[in-house]
RNA sequence: GGGACCAUAGGGUAGCUUGGUCGAUCCUUUGGGCUUUGGGAGCCUGAGACUCCGGUUCGAAUCCGGGUGGUCCCA
Protein backbone atom coordinates (compact mmCIF):
# COMPACT_ATOMS: atom_id res chain seq x y z
CA UNK A 1 0.00 0.00 0.00
CA UNK A 2 0.86 3.65 -1.34
CA UNK A 3 1.90 5.78 2.02
CA UNK A 4 -1.23 5.71 4.27
CA UNK A 5 -2.00 9.61 4.43
CA UNK A 6 -1.86 9.48 0.73
CA UNK A 7 -4.13 6.49 0.04
CA UNK A 8 -6.53 7.70 2.63
CA UNK A 9 -6.75 11.12 0.67
CA UNK A 10 -7.41 9.46 -2.76
CA UNK A 11 -9.62 7.45 -1.24
CA UNK A 12 -11.74 9.74 0.26
CA UNK A 13 -11.74 11.49 -2.76
CA UNK A 14 -12.38 8.81 -5.35
CA UNK A 15 -14.84 7.15 -3.18
CA UNK A 16 -16.67 10.25 -3.31
CA UNK A 17 -16.90 10.40 0.91
CA UNK A 18 -15.72 13.93 1.18
CA UNK A 19 -15.14 16.86 -1.31
CA UNK A 20 -11.84 18.28 0.50
CA UNK A 21 -11.22 21.46 -1.78
CA UNK A 22 -13.71 23.50 0.00
CA UNK A 23 -11.52 26.59 0.47
CA UNK A 24 -11.53 26.99 4.15
CA UNK A 25 -8.65 25.33 6.07
CA UNK A 26 -9.97 21.94 7.62
CA UNK A 27 -13.17 22.57 6.42
CA UNK A 28 -15.09 19.80 4.32
CA UNK A 29 -18.02 19.03 1.97
CA UNK A 30 -20.02 15.52 2.87
CA UNK A 31 -20.65 14.12 -0.79
CA UNK A 32 -24.44 12.08 -0.98
CA UNK A 33 -22.20 8.50 -0.78
CA UNK A 34 -20.14 9.41 2.21
CA UNK A 35 -23.19 11.20 3.71
CA UNK A 36 -24.89 8.26 3.18
CA UNK A 37 -22.46 5.72 5.33
CA UNK A 38 -22.42 8.89 8.15
CA UNK A 39 -26.13 8.28 8.37
CA UNK A 40 -25.93 4.48 8.73
CA UNK A 41 -23.65 4.63 11.36
CA UNK A 42 -25.50 7.87 13.09
CA UNK A 43 -28.66 5.38 12.90
CA UNK A 44 -26.73 2.67 14.81
CA UNK A 45 -25.02 4.92 17.70
CA UNK A 46 -28.98 6.28 17.73
CA UNK A 47 -30.84 3.83 18.19
CA UNK A 48 -27.55 2.60 20.99
CA UNK A 49 -28.17 5.67 22.71
CA UNK A 50 -31.74 5.71 22.58
CA UNK A 51 -32.23 3.25 25.33
CA UNK A 52 -31.43 5.68 27.68
CA UNK A 53 -30.65 9.25 26.62
CA UNK A 54 -32.77 11.45 24.95
CA UNK A 55 -32.41 13.65 22.09
CA UNK A 56 -32.17 17.14 22.32
CA UNK A 57 -30.93 20.10 20.36
CA UNK A 58 -28.78 23.03 21.92
CA UNK A 59 -27.62 26.91 20.18
CA UNK A 60 -24.46 27.14 18.42
CA UNK A 61 -23.47 29.92 20.24
CA UNK A 62 -22.33 30.37 23.33
CA UNK A 63 -22.10 33.96 25.31
CA UNK A 64 -18.62 34.73 26.51
CA UNK A 65 -19.30 35.22 30.06
CA UNK A 66 -20.49 31.36 29.91
CA UNK A 67 -17.93 29.96 28.21
CA UNK A 68 -15.33 31.83 30.43
CA UNK A 69 -16.68 30.68 33.98
CA UNK A 70 -14.96 27.13 34.21
CA UNK A 71 -11.33 28.05 34.54
CA UNK A 72 -9.89 24.77 33.78
CA UNK A 73 -12.37 24.09 30.57
CA UNK A 74 -11.57 27.63 29.32
CA UNK A 75 -7.95 27.34 29.14
CA UNK A 76 -8.15 24.15 27.79
CA UNK A 77 -9.63 25.73 24.69
CA UNK A 78 -8.98 29.15 24.20
CA UNK A 79 -6.30 29.12 22.04
CA UNK A 80 -9.07 27.41 19.21
CA UNK A 81 -12.23 29.08 20.06
CA UNK A 82 -14.53 30.75 16.79
CA UNK A 83 -16.11 34.39 17.89
CA UNK A 84 -18.67 35.85 16.64
CA UNK A 85 -17.90 39.80 16.72
CA UNK A 86 -20.21 41.33 14.61
CA UNK A 87 -24.10 41.38 13.46
CA UNK A 88 -23.86 42.73 10.28
CA UNK A 89 -21.45 45.85 10.67
CA UNK A 90 -22.48 46.89 13.98
CA UNK A 91 -20.55 45.21 17.02
CA UNK A 92 -21.71 43.09 19.24
CA UNK A 93 -22.13 44.17 22.94
CA UNK A 94 -21.50 40.05 23.74
CA UNK A 95 -18.78 38.38 21.93
CA UNK A 96 -20.20 34.68 21.10
CA UNK A 97 -18.65 31.52 21.00
CA UNK A 98 -19.18 28.94 18.49
CA UNK A 99 -19.13 26.05 20.54
CA UNK A 100 -15.98 24.06 20.40
CA UNK A 101 -17.98 21.73 22.82
CA UNK A 102 -21.26 22.20 24.71
CA UNK A 103 -20.76 21.74 28.40
CA UNK A 104 -20.95 25.85 28.84
CA UNK A 105 -24.00 26.23 26.60
CA UNK A 106 -26.03 23.26 27.88
CA UNK A 107 -24.80 23.52 31.90
CA UNK A 108 -26.38 26.99 32.36
CA UNK A 109 -29.94 24.94 31.45
CA UNK A 110 -28.98 22.55 33.40
CA UNK A 111 -29.15 25.14 36.43
CA UNK A 112 -32.75 25.97 35.36
CA UNK A 113 -33.84 22.47 34.77
CA UNK A 114 -32.83 20.78 37.84
CA UNK A 115 -34.69 21.71 41.48
CA UNK A 116 -35.15 18.50 42.72
CA UNK A 117 -33.57 14.88 43.14
CA UNK A 118 -36.62 13.62 41.72
CA UNK A 119 -35.55 15.62 38.43
CA UNK A 120 -32.10 12.95 38.41
CA UNK A 121 -30.75 11.46 36.73
CA UNK A 122 -30.69 13.34 33.32
CA UNK A 123 -29.33 12.15 30.28
CA UNK A 124 -29.30 13.54 27.34
CA UNK A 125 -26.90 13.43 23.79
CA UNK A 126 -26.94 15.67 20.67
CA UNK A 127 -25.30 15.17 17.36
CA UNK A 128 -23.86 18.58 16.78
CA UNK A 129 -21.40 20.70 14.26
CA UNK A 130 -18.37 22.24 16.63
CA UNK A 131 -15.52 24.52 15.55
CA UNK A 132 -12.29 24.30 16.64
CA UNK A 133 -9.29 26.79 15.14
CA UNK A 134 -6.81 24.26 14.65
CA UNK A 135 -3.51 25.81 14.60
CA UNK A 136 -1.57 22.26 13.56
CA UNK A 137 -1.79 20.59 10.29
CA UNK A 138 -5.54 19.19 9.35
CA UNK A 139 -6.27 16.78 7.68
CA UNK A 140 -9.52 15.39 6.80
CA UNK A 141 -12.15 13.66 8.93
CA UNK A 142 -9.32 13.45 11.36
CA UNK A 143 -8.16 16.82 12.32
CA UNK A 144 -10.44 19.67 11.20
CA UNK A 145 -12.04 23.10 12.39
CA UNK A 146 -15.23 22.21 11.91
CA UNK A 147 -16.05 18.87 13.43
CA UNK A 148 -19.03 18.12 11.26
CA UNK A 149 -20.52 14.98 12.98
CA UNK A 150 -20.14 15.18 17.31
CA UNK A 151 -22.60 13.35 18.85
CA UNK A 152 -22.06 14.48 22.32
CA UNK A 153 -23.94 13.32 25.67
CA UNK A 154 -24.16 14.81 28.93
CA UNK A 155 -25.75 13.24 32.30
CA UNK A 156 -26.67 14.65 35.58
CA UNK A 157 -26.48 12.62 38.78
CA UNK A 158 -27.45 12.42 42.56
CA UNK A 159 -24.51 10.71 43.40
CA UNK A 160 -20.96 10.27 42.76
CA UNK A 161 -21.12 6.27 42.04
CA UNK A 162 -23.36 6.99 39.26
CA UNK A 163 -21.49 9.16 37.51
CA UNK A 164 -19.05 6.21 38.11
CA UNK A 165 -21.11 3.92 36.84
CA UNK A 166 -22.53 6.27 34.06
CA UNK A 167 -19.31 6.31 32.74
CA UNK A 168 -19.05 2.63 32.70
CA UNK A 169 -22.40 2.70 30.27
CA UNK A 170 -20.72 4.86 27.72
CA UNK A 171 -18.05 3.09 27.95
CA UNK A 172 -20.26 0.21 26.81
CA UNK A 173 -22.13 1.66 24.81
CA UNK A 174 -19.12 2.92 22.51
CA UNK A 175 -18.12 -0.71 22.79
CA UNK A 176 -20.97 -2.19 21.23
CA UNK A 177 -21.33 0.63 18.40
CA UNK A 178 -17.70 -0.15 17.08
CA UNK A 179 -18.01 -3.59 17.67
CA UNK A 180 -20.97 -3.28 15.00
CA UNK A 181 -18.28 -1.57 12.63
CA UNK A 182 -15.51 -4.05 13.43
CA UNK A 183 -13.43 -1.17 14.75
CA UNK A 184 -11.14 -2.85 17.14
CA UNK A 185 -10.57 -0.39 20.23
CA UNK A 186 -8.02 -0.06 23.48
CA UNK A 187 -9.66 1.68 26.01
CA UNK A 188 -7.46 3.55 28.32
CA UNK A 189 -7.39 5.82 31.22
CA UNK A 190 -6.04 8.85 30.42
CA UNK A 191 -2.66 10.78 32.04
CA UNK A 192 -3.93 13.43 34.26
CA UNK A 193 -2.44 16.08 31.82
CA UNK A 194 -4.53 14.42 29.18
CA UNK A 195 -7.89 14.87 30.13
CA UNK A 196 -10.57 16.89 29.44
CA UNK A 197 -10.20 20.21 30.57
CA UNK A 198 -12.30 20.52 34.12
CA UNK A 199 -13.10 16.56 34.47
CA UNK A 200 -11.89 14.35 36.90
CA UNK A 201 -10.50 11.26 34.51
CA UNK A 202 -11.34 10.51 31.28
CA UNK A 203 -11.76 7.11 29.70
CA UNK A 204 -10.63 7.10 25.84
CA UNK A 205 -10.79 4.92 22.70
CA UNK A 206 -7.80 4.60 21.02
CA UNK A 207 -7.71 2.49 17.69
CA UNK A 208 -4.68 2.11 15.13
CA UNK A 209 -3.89 3.38 11.92
CA UNK A 210 -1.84 1.84 9.29
CA UNK A 211 0.76 4.03 9.46
CA UNK A 212 1.26 2.78 12.88
CA UNK A 213 0.02 6.04 14.75
CA UNK A 214 -2.74 5.60 17.02
CA UNK A 215 -6.16 7.94 16.47
CA UNK A 216 -8.53 8.60 19.24
CA UNK A 217 -12.05 7.73 18.38
CA UNK A 218 -14.42 8.73 21.69
CA UNK A 219 -13.96 9.65 24.78
CA UNK A 220 -16.10 9.44 27.96
CA UNK A 221 -15.80 11.73 30.90
CA UNK A 222 -16.42 11.77 34.76
CA UNK A 223 -17.00 15.71 35.86
CA UNK A 224 -17.50 14.83 39.18
CA UNK A 225 -19.00 18.07 40.69
CA UNK A 226 -16.19 20.59 38.89
CA UNK A 227 -19.47 22.03 36.65
CA UNK A 228 -22.24 21.62 38.95
CA UNK A 229 -20.45 23.74 41.09
CA UNK A 230 -19.40 26.41 38.73
CA UNK A 231 -22.27 26.62 37.09
CA UNK A 232 -24.47 26.58 40.23
CA UNK A 233 -26.84 23.93 39.24
CA UNK A 234 -28.19 22.32 42.59
CA UNK A 235 -31.21 19.84 43.34
CA UNK A 236 -33.14 19.30 46.93
CA UNK A 237 -32.24 15.87 48.07
CA UNK A 238 -34.65 14.08 49.89
CA UNK A 239 -33.46 15.34 53.33
CA UNK A 240 -33.87 18.57 52.30
CA UNK A 241 -30.28 19.78 52.05
CA UNK A 242 -29.75 21.56 48.63
CA UNK A 243 -26.69 19.43 47.10
CA UNK A 244 -24.20 19.51 43.81
CA UNK A 245 -24.87 16.55 41.32
CA UNK A 246 -22.36 15.10 39.38
CA UNK A 247 -21.98 14.94 35.52
CA UNK A 248 -20.51 12.90 32.99
CA UNK A 249 -20.46 13.95 29.23
CA UNK A 250 -19.01 11.28 26.34
CA UNK A 251 -17.98 12.13 22.94
CA UNK A 252 -17.71 10.69 19.41
CA UNK A 253 -16.93 12.40 16.16
CA UNK A 254 -16.36 12.01 12.28
CA UNK A 255 -12.96 9.95 13.36
CA UNK A 256 -15.57 7.19 13.61
CA UNK A 257 -15.96 7.52 10.16
CA UNK A 258 -12.31 7.65 9.11
CA UNK A 259 -11.42 4.65 11.22
CA UNK A 260 -13.82 2.82 9.73
CA UNK A 261 -12.37 3.45 6.14
CA UNK A 262 -9.32 4.04 7.27
CA UNK A 263 -8.63 0.53 8.56
CA UNK A 264 -10.55 -1.80 6.41
CA UNK A 265 -10.21 -0.38 3.34
CA UNK A 266 -7.35 -1.58 0.83
CA UNK A 267 -5.99 -1.11 -2.04
CA UNK A 268 -9.12 -1.37 -3.96
CA UNK A 269 -11.24 1.08 -2.35
CA UNK A 270 -13.33 0.85 0.60
CA UNK A 271 -14.67 -1.66 2.34
CA UNK A 272 -17.74 -1.31 4.45
CA UNK A 273 -19.01 -3.63 7.05
CA UNK A 274 -22.53 -4.72 5.88
CA UNK A 275 -24.20 -3.52 8.89
CA UNK A 276 -23.70 0.49 7.39
CA UNK A 277 -23.05 -0.36 4.20
CA UNK A 278 -25.22 1.87 2.02
CA UNK A 279 -25.90 -0.82 -0.89
CA UNK A 280 -25.04 -4.07 0.84
CA UNK A 281 -25.28 -6.64 -2.14
CA UNK A 282 -25.19 -5.26 -6.03
CA UNK A 283 -26.30 -7.05 -8.86
CA UNK A 284 -24.82 -6.66 -11.57
CA UNK A 285 -26.76 -8.05 -15.01
CA UNK A 286 -24.94 -9.24 -17.70
CA UNK A 287 -26.55 -8.31 -20.94
CA UNK A 288 -25.99 -9.36 -24.93
CA UNK A 289 -27.85 -7.87 -27.48
CA UNK A 290 -30.36 -10.58 -27.37
CA UNK A 291 -31.59 -12.58 -23.96
CA UNK A 292 -31.39 -8.89 -22.20
CA UNK A 293 -35.04 -8.79 -20.86
CA UNK A 294 -34.71 -12.57 -19.44
CA UNK A 295 -32.02 -11.49 -17.22
CA UNK A 296 -33.13 -8.59 -16.22
CA UNK A 297 -36.18 -10.17 -15.26
CA UNK A 298 -34.69 -12.53 -13.22
CA UNK A 299 -32.23 -10.03 -11.91
CA UNK A 300 -35.59 -7.71 -10.60
CA UNK A 301 -37.22 -11.03 -9.07
CA UNK A 302 -33.62 -11.46 -7.19
CA UNK A 303 -33.66 -7.99 -5.81
CA UNK A 304 -37.36 -8.19 -5.04
CA UNK A 305 -36.54 -11.51 -2.98
CA UNK A 306 -33.69 -9.75 -0.80
CA UNK A 307 -35.29 -6.72 -0.24
CA UNK A 308 -38.55 -8.27 1.39
CA UNK A 309 -36.50 -9.79 3.63
CA UNK A 310 -34.37 -6.26 4.47
CA UNK A 311 -31.15 -6.20 2.39
CA UNK A 312 -30.13 -3.16 0.86
CA UNK A 313 -29.93 -3.73 -2.86
CA UNK A 314 -28.99 -2.46 -6.25
CA UNK A 315 -29.29 -3.45 -9.53
CA UNK A 316 -26.54 -1.70 -11.92
CA UNK A 317 -27.81 -1.59 -14.94
CA UNK A 318 -26.13 1.57 -16.21
CA UNK A 319 -24.91 0.98 -20.03
CA UNK A 320 -21.67 0.49 -19.65
CA UNK A 321 -19.37 -2.39 -19.47
CA UNK A 322 -19.25 -4.91 -16.35
CA UNK A 323 -15.39 -4.19 -15.65
CA UNK A 324 -16.16 -0.60 -14.95
CA UNK A 325 -19.16 -2.07 -12.53
CA UNK A 326 -16.81 -3.93 -10.91
CA UNK A 327 -14.38 -1.59 -10.08
CA UNK A 328 -17.03 1.13 -8.77
CA UNK A 329 -18.31 -1.38 -6.72
CA UNK A 330 -15.66 -2.17 -5.22
CA UNK A 331 -13.76 1.51 -5.01
CA UNK A 332 -17.27 1.80 -2.94
CA UNK A 333 -17.02 -1.14 -0.76
CA UNK A 334 -20.25 -2.65 -1.28
CA UNK A 335 -20.11 -6.23 0.80
CA UNK A 336 -21.52 -8.35 -1.89
CA UNK A 337 -21.81 -8.24 -5.69
CA UNK A 338 -23.96 -11.04 -7.68
CA UNK A 339 -23.36 -11.27 -11.16
CA UNK A 340 -25.93 -13.02 -13.54
CA UNK A 341 -26.30 -13.63 -17.19
CA UNK A 342 -27.88 -15.63 -19.94
CA UNK A 343 -25.55 -18.41 -19.09
CA UNK A 344 -26.12 -18.64 -15.18
CA UNK A 345 -30.07 -18.18 -16.47
CA UNK A 346 -29.42 -21.21 -18.59
CA UNK A 347 -27.60 -23.20 -15.70
CA UNK A 348 -30.48 -21.18 -13.03
CA UNK A 349 -27.55 -20.15 -10.85
CA UNK A 350 -26.00 -16.76 -9.92
CA UNK A 351 -22.29 -15.43 -9.05
CA UNK A 352 -21.35 -14.15 -5.44
CA UNK A 353 -18.29 -12.22 -5.13
CA UNK A 354 -17.47 -10.93 -1.81
CA UNK A 355 -15.85 -7.69 -1.46
CA UNK A 356 -13.49 -8.37 1.37
CA UNK A 357 -11.90 -11.93 -0.03
CA UNK A 358 -12.76 -11.40 -3.60
CA UNK A 359 -14.20 -15.13 -3.71
CA UNK A 360 -16.08 -16.24 -5.98
CA UNK A 361 -18.75 -18.82 -6.06
CA UNK A 362 -21.81 -20.26 -7.44
CA UNK A 363 -24.99 -20.39 -6.13
CA UNK A 364 -28.03 -21.92 -7.46
CA UNK A 365 -31.22 -19.93 -7.85
CA UNK A 366 -33.55 -22.91 -6.43
CA UNK A 367 -31.50 -22.54 -2.85
CA UNK A 368 -32.81 -20.06 -0.10
CA UNK A 369 -30.93 -17.27 -1.24
CA UNK A 370 -31.69 -15.23 1.58
CA UNK A 371 -29.92 -17.02 4.22
CA UNK A 372 -27.40 -17.90 1.83
CA UNK A 373 -26.45 -14.17 1.74
CA UNK A 374 -27.15 -13.81 5.57
CA UNK A 375 -24.88 -15.78 5.78
CA UNK A 376 -21.98 -14.22 3.61
CA UNK A 377 -22.51 -10.92 5.40
CA UNK A 378 -22.13 -12.47 8.14
CA UNK A 379 -18.78 -13.64 7.51
CA UNK A 380 -17.51 -10.68 6.12
CA UNK A 381 -18.16 -8.90 9.28
CA UNK A 382 -16.58 -11.67 11.22
CA UNK A 383 -13.27 -11.65 8.86
CA UNK A 384 -13.34 -7.94 9.20
CA UNK A 385 -13.54 -7.53 12.61
CA UNK A 386 -11.04 -10.55 13.27
CA UNK A 387 -8.48 -8.66 10.39
CA UNK A 388 -8.68 -5.55 12.74
CA UNK A 389 -8.20 -6.94 15.49
CA UNK A 390 -5.33 -8.73 14.93
CA UNK A 391 -3.71 -6.06 13.32
CA UNK A 392 -3.97 -4.03 16.90
CA UNK A 393 -3.41 -7.00 18.97
CA UNK A 394 -0.31 -8.00 16.76
CA UNK A 395 1.08 -4.48 16.88
CA UNK A 396 1.04 -4.35 21.38
CA UNK A 397 4.59 -5.15 22.33
CA UNK A 398 5.75 -5.01 26.08
CA UNK A 399 9.02 -2.88 25.93
CA UNK A 400 11.44 -2.58 29.28
CA UNK A 401 14.07 -1.12 27.90
CA UNK A 402 13.64 2.87 27.65
CA UNK A 403 16.03 3.33 25.00
CA UNK A 404 14.08 1.04 22.59
CA UNK A 405 10.72 2.67 23.10
CA UNK A 406 11.12 4.82 20.26
CA UNK A 407 12.58 2.55 17.99
CA UNK A 408 9.86 0.09 18.44
CA UNK A 409 7.11 2.54 18.30
CA UNK A 410 8.03 3.75 15.31
CA UNK A 411 8.31 0.38 13.68
CA UNK A 412 4.13 0.70 13.67
CA UNK A 413 3.50 -0.80 17.62
CA UNK A 414 2.18 0.59 20.28
CA UNK A 415 4.62 0.03 23.41
CA UNK A 416 3.28 -1.27 26.08
CA UNK A 417 5.35 -0.38 29.64
CA UNK A 418 5.57 -0.35 33.23
CA UNK A 419 4.96 3.02 34.84
CA UNK A 420 5.14 4.21 38.80
CA UNK A 421 2.20 6.11 38.20
CA UNK A 422 3.90 9.69 39.20
CA UNK A 423 2.58 12.51 36.77
CA UNK A 424 6.45 14.10 36.82
CA UNK A 425 7.98 10.68 35.83
CA UNK A 426 4.91 9.95 33.08
CA UNK A 427 5.77 13.45 31.42
CA UNK A 428 9.66 12.76 31.98
CA UNK A 429 8.98 9.37 29.58
CA UNK A 430 7.20 11.54 26.72
CA UNK A 431 9.77 14.06 26.83
CA UNK A 432 12.83 11.19 26.78
CA UNK A 433 10.68 9.12 23.89
CA UNK A 434 9.38 11.92 21.99
CA UNK A 435 5.93 9.78 22.31
CA UNK A 436 2.54 10.10 23.60
CA UNK A 437 1.15 8.35 26.85
CA UNK A 438 -2.02 6.99 25.97
CA UNK A 439 -2.91 6.00 29.44
CA UNK A 440 -3.45 3.05 32.03
CA UNK A 441 -4.11 0.06 30.26
CA UNK A 442 -4.18 -2.51 33.05
CA UNK A 443 -2.31 -3.07 36.72
CA UNK A 444 0.70 -4.57 37.33
CA UNK A 445 3.37 -4.83 39.29
CA UNK A 446 7.65 -4.70 38.94
CA UNK A 447 9.41 -1.33 38.26
CA UNK A 448 8.74 1.28 36.97
CA UNK A 449 10.47 1.99 32.86
CA UNK A 450 11.93 5.18 33.87
CA UNK A 451 12.22 5.86 37.41
CA UNK A 452 12.95 2.37 38.70
CA UNK A 453 10.61 2.47 41.85
CA UNK A 454 7.49 0.12 41.94
CA UNK A 455 5.11 0.45 39.37
CA UNK A 456 1.98 0.24 39.10
CA UNK A 457 0.51 0.53 35.77
CA UNK A 458 0.86 -1.12 32.56
CA UNK A 459 0.96 1.86 29.78
CA UNK A 460 0.42 2.11 26.72
CA UNK A 461 2.70 4.53 24.63
CA UNK A 462 2.55 5.24 20.66
CA UNK A 463 2.77 8.00 18.30
CA UNK A 464 -0.69 9.86 18.14
CA UNK A 465 -2.43 11.85 15.72
C1' G B 1 5.49 26.69 18.27
C1' G B 2 9.89 26.05 14.47
C1' G B 3 11.33 24.62 9.54
C1' A B 4 11.11 22.70 4.31
C1' C B 5 8.45 22.15 -0.04
C1' C B 6 4.27 22.93 -3.37
C1' A B 7 -0.02 25.45 -6.34
C1' U B 8 -1.10 24.64 -14.62
C1' A B 9 -8.73 21.72 -17.11
C1' G B 10 -12.75 17.64 -12.25
C1' G B 11 -8.03 14.38 -11.00
C1' G B 12 -2.70 13.39 -12.34
C1' U B 13 1.14 15.91 -15.17
C1' A B 14 4.90 18.56 -19.16
C1' G B 15 6.60 23.53 -19.72
C1' C B 16 9.47 27.46 -15.25
C1' U B 17 16.49 26.96 -14.33
C1' U B 18 17.89 30.78 -19.33
C1' G B 19 10.69 35.70 -19.71
C1' G B 20 8.83 36.03 -26.24
C1' U B 21 8.53 29.94 -30.15
C1' C B 22 2.29 28.74 -25.20
C1' G B 23 -2.95 30.00 -29.79
C1' A B 24 0.10 25.55 -23.12
C1' U B 25 1.88 18.92 -23.48
C1' C B 26 0.26 14.06 -22.40
C1' C B 27 -2.96 10.57 -19.45
C1' U B 28 -7.55 10.48 -17.14
C1' U B 29 -12.35 12.91 -16.90
C1' U B 30 -16.45 14.84 -19.63
C1' G B 31 -20.97 16.27 -23.81
C1' G B 32 -22.94 14.25 -28.54
C1' G B 33 -23.01 10.07 -32.29
C1' C B 34 -22.33 4.90 -34.00
C1' U B 35 -20.70 -0.03 -32.74
C1' U B 36 -20.54 -2.76 -27.97
C1' U B 37 -21.28 -5.48 -22.83
C1' G B 38 -18.73 -12.53 -18.50
C1' G B 39 -12.97 -7.54 -15.22
C1' G B 40 -11.60 -0.36 -16.41
C1' A B 41 -14.30 -1.16 -24.71
C1' G B 42 -13.39 1.07 -29.72
C1' C B 43 -13.92 4.83 -33.43
C1' C B 44 -15.69 9.93 -34.92
C1' U B 45 -16.53 14.83 -33.02
C1' G B 46 -16.80 18.53 -29.19
C1' A B 47 -15.65 20.63 -23.86
C1' G B 48 -12.34 21.84 -20.06
C1' A B 49 -6.53 25.03 -16.77
C1' C B 50 -1.71 28.84 -15.81
C1' U B 51 -4.47 29.98 -7.17
C1' C B 52 -5.49 35.38 -5.81
C1' C B 53 -3.52 40.53 -5.15
C1' G B 54 0.46 43.63 -6.15
C1' G B 55 5.45 44.53 -8.40
C1' U B 56 9.57 44.21 -12.29
C1' U B 57 9.33 44.29 -17.84
C1' C B 58 8.10 46.45 -24.41
C1' G B 59 6.39 41.41 -22.96
C1' A B 60 5.14 36.96 -17.13
C1' A B 61 2.57 30.15 -16.49
C1' U B 62 7.95 31.36 -16.09
C1' C B 63 11.29 36.51 -12.01
C1' C B 64 10.12 39.27 -6.98
C1' G B 65 6.74 40.38 -2.53
C1' G B 66 2.29 39.29 0.05
C1' G B 67 -2.50 36.63 0.84
C1' U B 68 -5.09 32.01 0.59
C1' G B 69 -4.90 26.82 0.22
C1' G B 70 -2.14 22.14 0.42
C1' U B 71 1.90 18.48 1.72
C1' C B 72 5.84 16.89 4.82
C1' C B 73 9.48 17.06 8.87
C1' C B 74 10.83 18.60 13.85
C1' A B 75 9.21 20.51 18.95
Amino acid sequence: MEEFSQWFHNVLEEAEIIDSRYPIKGMSVWLPKGFKIRKHILRELERLMDKDHDEVLFPLLIPEAELAKEGIHVKGFEEEVYWVTHGGNKELNEKLAIRPTSETAIYPMFALWIRSHIDLPIKIYQTVNTMRYETKHTRPLIRVREITTFTESHTVHEMYDEAIEQVKEGIAIYKQLFDSLAIPYLIHDRPSWDKFPGADYTFAFDTLMKDGKTLQIGTVHNLGDTFAKTFDIKYEAADGNHKHPYQTCYGLSDRVIASLIAIHGDEKGLVLPPSIAPIQVTIVPIIFKDGGEEVLSKVNEVKDILEESGFRVNIDNRSIRPGKKYYDWELNGIPLRIDLGPRDLQNNKMVIIRRDTFAKEECSLNEDIVSILNSYLSKINDNLKEKAWNFIKTSMVEITDLNKIEETVLNGNIGLIKWCGDDDCGKEIEEKTNLDILGKYDETSGVCINCKKEAKYLISIAKTY
